[in-house]
DNA sequence: TCCGTCGTTGACTGACCAGTCAATCTATTC
DNA sequence: GAATAGATTGACTGGTCAGTCAACGACGGA
């Protein structure tokens, strides 16, 4: 199996980046697997295996099987740090900036859930290992966010009561679950469900830290 | 330090119920592991060190390891499906209904962080292992809150364009990402932070979701 | 006092797997 | 076509750890 290849093409340019190639190619599988399995659960052979390279391939790229995992990671974190500082740049509603955001979030499930999936289930979340180890990362996300909404809170598009940094959890918190509910199977995932549950997380969230809208129907 | 007691007290009553007891300490022993190490970090030696046992009581009270986060998990989450039916069950408002779950949920973290921290980084996300063991306990959560937000919708308390599941993914998970930034030591948890915090969730969610505050401020 | 039951002990084992490394292959240069 | 450098291979090792089990202890009943 692992050793069929080249089929067909060029054999001229065959090797015009092999290296960088490998790599790729190991980790997009990393990604497969890590989602089918989950990290703990499987072994550096599974991912080699996956990649149709050898065992050993896998330490000649990457100094361990925790690295593979921190390089999958980083790698869209920051693609998505990148599109929050530049949204923020913009001189948007806030609202749009937080639909700019639900969206690219959402694209990036739809585009590669199994990326998604394991960001969401190994890292994110994970408190006593990889979470803890991009801390710093993580919390920048959730700084720039709520830095937005503190922004808009002094303008006066958003009400002053609610701290700016709950809010950026609430937000984000309901855009994560939205992920998790796709993620186990519970929420439909057709075509319509995904710009359907961007709207509906910015139309909820937003409704609620909005100015104007102010009912005090004064409930204890 | 775990050796030394027995201190004091009758001995005459010491061994009341001493299997209840072992059992119970092996339990909340296990949460302080889980917690400080996490699960598939530690080992069953870390958990009957911590409780002051032989390694092999530990698999005296518990079949495997997992036995043991099994048991941690639905003895919480079961308290917590009766706490949410029990408050369907009431003649209130669905802001009310809401802010009692927050509460709930917000407390059970006050009372026992360790616990809550276990239950979120090690089950509910983990779609591979355990969250996907119960998943059928967890989505009796979601499906409980979401009919109750149907409901609210369906007599005109909330807005019938938003999707009552979507809607209870979205209260949910604005909640559980608080616990995760008090447990990543993001958030602040003094005394007020807490009380704070659950009216935060419940105005920024619910005033997303109910119907009368209808601005349309036409954001494309 | 002896016996049976059950809670308790901790040394041991069998399996598993991350990471190493020496050998082999491929291509490029002179 | 020999030499060099880097890519690729996969068998092997060293350590870890979940789960087992034979023995021990404490207590109540006969």
């Amino acid at each position: 199996m692992s050793s069929s290849g080249r089929a067909g093409g060029r054999a001229t340019t065959s090797r015009a980046k092999p290296a960088a190639d490998k790599r790729r190619l190991i980790l997009d599988a990393a990604v497969r697997v890590f989602a089918r399995q989950g990290f703990h659960a499987c072994r550096v052979a599974d991912i080699a295996d996956e990649a149709g390279v050898a065992y050993g391939l896998v330490y000649h790229y990457f100094g361990s099987k925790d690295e593979v995992l921190d390089t999958l990671f980083l790698e869209r974190w920051n693609v998505m740090l990148e599109v929050i500082r530049q949204v923020d740049g913009e001189r948007i509603p806030v609202r749009e900036k937080l639909a700019a955001i639900a969206s690219f979030i959402v694209d990036s499930y739809r585009h590669d859930p199994d990326l998604m999936k394991v960001i969401i289930v190994e890292v994110t979340r994970a408190a006593n290992s990889f979470g803890d180890t991009h801390i710093g990362t993580i919390r920048d996300a959730y700084e720039l966010i709520g830095g937005m909404i503190a922004d808009a809170q002094a303008a006066g598009e958003f009400k002053p009561e609610i701290d700016s940094r709950f809010a950026a959890m609430a937000f984000y918190g309901a855009i994560e679950q939205l992920l998790t509910g796709w993620i186990f199977g519970l929420l439909p995932q057709g075509p319509g469900d995904f710009e359907r549950a961007k709207w509906e997380v910015v139309e909820t969230v937003c409704g609620g830290l909005q100015t104007r809208a102010g009912d005090e129907a004064g409930v204890g």
